[in-house]
RNA sequence: AGUCCCGUAGCUCAGUUGGUUAGAGCACUACACUGAUAAUGUAGGGGUCGGCAGUUCAACUCUGCCCGGGACUACCA
């Protein structure tokens, strides 16, 4: 066994990182972190899965850096967490790259290649680069077990999730409807969200509109707004696509909008009316030059028109005013239509304030109609035209695009003939030509529609209280993405559409006869092999595609002896009760269904009896990107609610976007991405990983920027690795390997039990920071710890303990000290650098064998001693930093070098709290600054300048308005004004006619200055220096600046730092006095056995040296032992 | 367009229930220190705390509106 601590030339972080990843490989560290936990209370984690299809980005390094410090911390605090990787395989994106990677499009799928040619591809193409992922995550020290993903291409996974689609099916959760999709009449399609994102699908398109009148009922509901008119009453209302008004059902109002009630007449029939339309959009109507025109003196046909403002309403007071039908060539069926509605949509940009609704033809519109049940009308076919119940229009295209025969010279289009009948029978208030951008089909380069279009839904608003309810239990960090972001979609949430007309997902397990009678949902294979053999029986199958399927057999041989994606699963009948031919409905399920039954499918529940559900679901904890609010967090909270009304995570981590140095989204595009893999290779995973973390919390987006990897290198990693090295190599010397008894923690000395004081005082903290999921708090206390604690103060101070003198039980409080603080910090940092902190532990470790383990992730998290933390003691060592600081201040100021020894620090005292305090540190103060005595001095000394400042939030909610004069009166005390103070307690005085009394609590008196003194302030503190250098401290000072030489000279001559010396120093009539009677102490300091004053030296051995600026002369040192 | 996040020194970030002169690191400059030396200390410059109002004795902090950056959702008469 070794026993020196290694030690090393620099700091390498990637090479550590390489050496760790290998060596937690060959002795399967992560494996014995589970072995060691196993039946322990599970910690339970769920691994977003990823698509690889595509590269990994540094973005995911934060996600997973994020994941994997939880999942390490759950661990060390003694809990069992399974970590089971996953992919995501279907859907959209797979395969268009596989449309691009063979030069195809959609039309192409069953044409020139089969669709099972075609999900071949898809199966091959989606796993692209596993092995990229897989290797990012072990470069980047993510621990999960990989050998055992979730794939949701996988038989198993989709029994299971058309086992939770049957459950659905079951409460009545899953119905078809219609919902509004862009459709290429065309085409004959419907166009993907992701088909309508292609470049060039939005262009400039000039319509015929019109702001048409829809006449107001006279009822009760109605009859208030009838109140100063006579004649009749209509709402305007505007639309760029005029043939959807036969289908209008309601109109839409904003809730807190104004609108007004104006008197006018219409320009087209000039008969007197009455409209109503949104206040600010009066003059875009009614111009403000006819505002002093006159109703009585219109003369029909006359071009200004003259208007006249009669009333002013909200629209919330229009709600449920009803109107007559504007084109009724068919009535709708199902909702009460033909009313006013309220819409969040609504605006005042353009048009009237008052938004046509026609359900069929657009996504508000569709959602207002379902949210108010205002029933729909569909009056436009596929191939988008007018239907046959359209009277004049039937057959006609809604858009002169769509026909082929269309001639602009001859014929009219339709939108411009409905206009002229609306302004015949005064239903047109205004029409005029706009532009604006309207999207077109990718393909056919027609404008599209949005057209409603059959889809298999969730019926997720029937649960939405309860998701609303259960959204509350869950710890979100930050909360604002759980109240704000995911509480808001969750108020608006509309039933979830599930079908996708693609080839390469899910199929959905629903068969139907042909008259859509007879509907059927499998739940699982063996429900479907019995079905088939009943078709193969009816003779509607040859055979049993699933004929080598034994339910009950879990192995994946038995699995895999059949497909069932498309095409086979579509090949598949049914029989129906009545004993018809059913058909699997033909569409796939939304991917964001797959995400979101991992819970459930990754252990192919309910189907694997191997484990119970309670093993696994819910989750304790889950972190992604904050984009997957409406995504993957969605879709695991609604199954989850749905099914087992219960949440599927209790706590989610939402991390914010990695940005360039500039702040600029990372795209590909820009070229702005980094390679996580450069960046690990070059900086190191830990840098990487701790620069990530600490640089701001992982929910703000990260302006990511490389200097800030080095300077966490060099400020965290270089100074922790400095210390360990410096403990190395003084342990290493003494033969420190920890096998001494603890030193009673009351025999150590006051710098040693203040640092473990602090080390304490941070694993508390750590650990509460931790377990509240904020690693970035936990890595700056670290960091914090490291640098300015242990680092600064602590080894500084105590330097000289390590190398001086005998082995003594000093020495070793010291080498104890500072092992626990590496041993502990080793373990807190961990799961945030968890290569760095093995190596680390390991050093350390090896030689002492503290603990049992092989790994510091087999170690529990270190636990916090109350009885080490003593708050008193952390503050006056915090007053020692501070007056010393002071004190070099002071030096700096005068230009007294430290290593000139002075006489005396004077430091004004009001109190014996504060003099006891710094008794006990005055020491470390004293040998810090290189002065010999503190002295104290009391408030009887006349010298002191005190001065009051007022306590603001004491004397403000007494004094209120008055404090301004009272500050400025207390700030102005004189010094008997304080003395009356202070000898009677109370002070008053009168201040704009006021009577006020100050205590003593309310002020706080400090000492400014001391006449006749060097002094520096600091809050309340505040310091003197006595300057005077006497004989004896410049012989003092001029010893230690020859000391100082010597050293140098050692280090030049390359000796070690154990070699014995001799010294033979040219004579000066200056200095010789100074060493002389220093001399014990220069030998000591520099391991000198003699020392001799020369009058003369060789020229070839000795050396020059300055003293000072006047003082120089020669030198010549030797190890003993050399000839 | 809606919802949410962010805006503090040249850069990256802290700033606790509103309370005295708004802090740290990096970078820059000068000086020191050095048996941890690719480390360290001290000092200096640098801020209308995105803007404007409001509440209050008192606003970086609370409220409203606006501006800028970003994300998600939606795409509308």
């Amino acid at each position: 066994m070794n026993t020196k601590y290694p030690e090393y030339d620099n700091l390498d972080l990637t090479r550590i990182g390489r050496e760790i990843e290998t060596w937690w490989e060959e002795n399967k560290i992560f494996e014995k972190s589970l072995a060691l936990t196993a039946g322990k209370t599970p910690f339970i984690f769920y691994e977003g899965p990823p698509s690889a299809n595509g590269k990994p980005g540094i973005h995911h390094v934060i996600a997973r850096a994020i994941k994997d410090i939880f999942c390490r911390y759950k661990t060390m605090k003694g809990f069992y967490v399974h970590r089971k990787a996953g992919w995501d395989t279907h859907g959209l994106p797979v395969e268009i790259a596989v449309e691009k990677k063979l030069g195809i499009t959609k039309e192409d799928i069953g044409k020139t290649i089969t669709v099972e040619d075609y999900n071949k591809e898809c199966r091959e193409e989606v796993m692209k680069y596993k092995d990229l992922w897989d290797d990012l995550t072990v470069k980047m020290g993510y621990w999960l077990n990989l050998n055992d993903p979730y794939i949701t291409f996988d038989n198993k996974y989709i029994e299971s999730v058309w086992y939770l689609l049957s459950e659905l099916y079951k409460k009545d959760l899953l119905y078809k409807g219609f919902t509004i999709q862009p459709y290429s009449p065309a085409a004959g399609t419907g166009l993907s969200a992701h088909e309508l994102n292609q470049p060039g699908t939005y262009k400039m398109v000039k319509d015929n509109t019109v702001v048409a009148q829809f006449k107001v009922i006279r009822d009760e509901r109605s009859e208030f707004l009838f109140r100063d008119i006579s004649g009749d009453l209509y709402i305007l209302a505007w639309t760029t696509t005029p043939w959807t008004l036969p289908s209008n059902t309601a109109l839409a109002v904003g809730k807190e909008m104004d609108y007004l009630v104006v008197k006018t007449f219409n320009p087209y029939t000039h008969l007197p009316e009455t409209v109503v339309l949104a206040k600010v959009l009066l003059n875009r109507y009614f111009p403000e030059t006819h505002a002093a025109l006159t109703l009585e003196e219109y003369q029909p046909g006359q071009k200004n028109i003259p208007y006249k403002v009669v009333a002013e309403l909200k629209g919330d007071e229009l709600t449920d005013v009803r109107y007559e039908q504007l084109l009724p060539y068919a009535q709708p069926v199902d909702g009460d239509a033909f009313r006013v509605v309220t819409g969040d949509f609504v605006t005042t940009d353009d048009g009237t304030g008052i938004v046509h609704i026609a359900p069929s033809f657009g996504a508000d519109d569709f959602r207002t109609g379902k949210q108010n049940g205002i029933g729909s009308l569909t009056l436009v076919d596929k191939q988008g035209r007018f239907t046959e119940e359209m009277g004049e229009f039937a057959h006609r295209y809604v858009r002169a695009e769509y026909d082929k025969d269309f001639d602009p010279g001859k014929d009219t289009p339709v939108d411009v003939d409905i206009i002229v009948k609306l302004k015949k029978e005064n239903k047109a208030f205004k029409s005029e030509k706009y532009e604006h951008s309207y999207p077109h089909c990718w393909r056919t380069d027609k404008p599209i529609l949005y057209y409603p279009l059959d889809s298999w839904f969730i019926r997720t608003t029937a649960c939405k209280d309860q998701m609303i309810a259960l959204n509350k239990t869950i710890n979100w960090k930050p909360e604002a993405t759980g109240t704000g972001r995911f509480g808001n979609w969750l108020e608006n949430l509309v039933d979830w559409n599930l079908s996708r007309s693609r080839f390469w997902g899910t199929p959905l397990p629903i068969w139907r006869t042909e008259n859509r009678d007879e509907e059927k949902i499998i739940g699982s294979l063996e429900e479907l092999k019995t079905g088939i053999d009943k078709a193969v029986a009816a003779g509607f199958m040859a055979s049993n595609p699933l004929g080598h399927f034994i339910p009950g057999d879990m192995s994946d041989e038995n699995y895999n002896s059949f497909d069932i994606h498309r095409p086979f699963v579509d090949d598949i009948l049914l029989v129906s009760e009545k004993g018809e031919k059913m058909f699997r409905e033909p569409d796939l399920i939304d991917v964001w269904f797959d995400s979101g039954a991992m819970p459930y499918a990754q252990y192919h529940y309910p189907f694997d009896k191997t484990r119970k559900l309670e093993e696994y679901f819910p989750a304790d904890f889950i972190a992604e990107g904050v984009d997957q609010t409406r995504g993957w967090f969605y879709t695991l909270h609604a199954i989850s609610v749905m099914l087992f009304d219960s949440v599927s995570f209790k706590t989610c981590v939402s991390n914010g976007l990695i940005l360039d140095k500039e702040g600029n989204k990372m795209s590909k595009k820009l070229g702005n991405a980094l390679d996580p893999f450069e960046t690990i290779a070059k900086y190191g995973p830990d840098a990487t990983r701790w620069y990530i973390i600490t640089n701001s919390q992982p929910w703000d987006n990260l302006k990511f920027d490389l200097e800030g990897i080095t300077e966490v290198q060099r400020k965290f990693f270089g100074t922790l690795y400095n210390t360990y090295a410096f403990f190395a190599l003084y342990a290493n010397i003494d033969g420190f390997i920890f096998k001494e008894k603890d030193v009673p923690v009351e025999q150590r000395p006051e710098i040693d039990r203040w640092i473990l004081s602090e080390l304490n005082s941070l694993i508390r903290s750590v650990d509460e920071f931790y377990s509240d999921y904020e690693p970035t708090k936990a890595g700056r206390a670290i960091s914090d710890f490291v640098d300015e604690h242990l680092s600064n103060w602590y080894v500084r101070l105590s330097r000289r303990r390590f190398w001086k003198g005998e082995y003594t039980s000093d020495k070793i409080s010291a080498f104890q000290t500072l092992y626990k603080c590496l041993e502990a910090i080793a373990q807190m940092i961990s799961p945030i650098a968890p290569f760095f902190a093995e190596r680390l532990f390991n050093d350390l470790n090896n030689i002492t064998g503290r603990y049992q383990v092989e790994s510091v992730h087999l170690t529990t998290f270190p636990v916090d001693d109350p009885e080490l933390i003593d708050k008193s003691l952390e503050e006056r060592m915090e007053l020692a930093q501070k007056i010393s600081s002071m004190v070099l201040s002071l030096r700096k100021k005068t230009s007294i070098r430290v290593r000139q020894p002075l006489n005396k620090i004077l430091l004004p005292v009001s109190g014996d709290h504060l003099k006891i305090q710094i008794e006990s540190v005055k020491n470390l103060i004293l040998s810090e600054v290189n002065v010999k005595e503190l002295e104290y001095i009391t408030d009887a000394a006349a010298f002191l300048v005190k001065r009051a400042k007022p306590d603001y939030k004491k004397l403000g909610p007494k004094y209120g308005k008055l404090m301004k004069p009272i500050a400025e009166t207390v700030t102005n005390f004189t010094r008997d004004e304080i003395a009356k103070l202070e000898s009677e307690g109370q002070l008053s005085f009168s201040v704009n006619n006021s009577e006020v009394i100050i205590l003593m609590a309310d002020v706080e008196i400090i000492s400014e200055d001391i006449q006749g003194w060097q002094v520096a302030n600091m809050g309340n503190l505040t310091v003197a220096l006595d300057i005077t250098i006497t004989p004896g401290l410049w012989e003092e000072g001029l010893a230690r600046e020859l000391v100082n030489r010597i050293q140098n000279l050692r280090k030049d001559n390359d000796f070690e730092v154990t070699d014995k010396i001799s010294v033979r120093l040219m004579s000066r009539v200056e200095i010789n006095l100074a060493v002389l009677n220093n001399l014990s102490y220069i030998c000591s300091e520099t391991l000198a056995q003699s020392f001799d004053i020369v009058d003369s030296l060789d020229t070839e051995e000795r050396v020059a040296i300055e003293l000072t600026d006047a003082l120089s002369t020669f030198i010549s040192i030797r190890r003993i032992g050399d000839t």
